[in-house]
DNA sequence: ATGTGCATGTAACTGGTTACATGATTCG
DNA sequence: CGAATCATGTAACCAGTTACATGCACAT
């Protein structure tokens, strides 16, 4: 669901076949794994089935031809309603990062909006964390016990990249504001 | 095939039913979402198949049936195996997690070697979202950029706990071996 | 000739989730 | 009387991966 989404954002900045998407997405592979035919042609097909996107098809001699993706004013709103979205139960931050990237090309606002809503879903999950080592059994097994303290790290570096983000972000701002 | 080895490692430490392992998973929703009867029982399955682990049914009047599943000694050679097997490509905090719990039941090497190939595989990826920060259209793009340094500082909290815990474990090692 | 780039796709599989289905017992 | 606990499972679906399949053009 994700990837189909991610997909729908990049034709939300300028149509491309389904080539264009593949080439786009090896620059990204530390965020997505391989983009392998497998996962873009089918995703989008379901696009086009859902009307978010409209395909042309480019003949030219010479070369196969090239079916381009543009997307519809119904797969603008989609795209809009799933960057606003929550993440759902933390521990995916590729789905936030997938987000992040797309925001970045709204207004300031939504793309504060969205790290505000990560925030309030680290601390939560930070908070269920918490909770379970207070639970009896949990202090008993020493791998339970660091996979903890493992996860409530790393937990707590993302709320701290996203306090300094966020004071960065309104600070900035801010200053166009005054301007 | 994780909550597979994850269970199978439950085993390993006592006899247990499909019942009783969606009890004990649900003390670590944090780890693994939903211990729903729709993921484990399929498992059992499956670990039956393989002839990792054996069955005996418990017969009791006014109640339903147990059938307690028991660990084989192939069974045993399988988890050895997944515990050391690289967890692969990072980003599955969850998949090495499940592995720490079970290598703490093993000997303290193990654990150690356990958490210097995890240190390995995210040393590998921050070097792998650096060389992606130098790419040429990295730098433009905003959310790419920001969501590049969102992996970077949480990769850098990983190491900073592994290389802490690492510190710590082996020293504790030594220790016992100055007794 | 061999491999790389352009360009499309399908099929089978994997590892999981959600929801459904059943049925007795015990506790409040 | 209803809810929770004990106890088993199935079926449909979902998102994605791997591997397979095709075919022409251009460069080494």
């Amino acid at each position: 669901m994700n990837l189909r989404f991610f997909i729908l954002g990049l034709l939300a900045q300028r149509s491309m076949s389904g080539y264009d998407v593949k080439g786009y997405l090896k620059n990204l592979s530390w965020l997505i794994g391989s983009p392998s035919a497998g996962s873009i042609y089918p995703a989008l097909r379901t696009l086009l089935r859902d009307e978010w996107v409209t395909v042309d098809v480019e003949l030219r001699e010479d070369r196969p031809p090239r079916k381009v993706y543009t997307i519809t004013e119904a797969g603008r709103r989609a795209l809009d309603q799933w960057v606003d979205r929550p993440v759902g139960p933390s521990g995916s931050m590729k789905a936030f990062m997938m987000r992040l990237i797309m925001a970045s090309h709204y207004a300031p606002d939504r793309f504060v909006a969205l790290m505000r809503q990560r925030r309030a879903e680290v601390a939560r999950y930070q908070q269920d964390l918490t909770n379970s080592s207070a639970l009896p059994g949990a202090a008993t097994d020493l791998g339970q016990r660091m996979a903890l303290d493992y996860a409530l790290s790393v937990a707590q570096s993302e709320l701290a990249w996203l306090d300094r983000e966020l004071g960065r972000v309104s600070q900035e701002v801010s200053l166009v504001e005054v301007q």
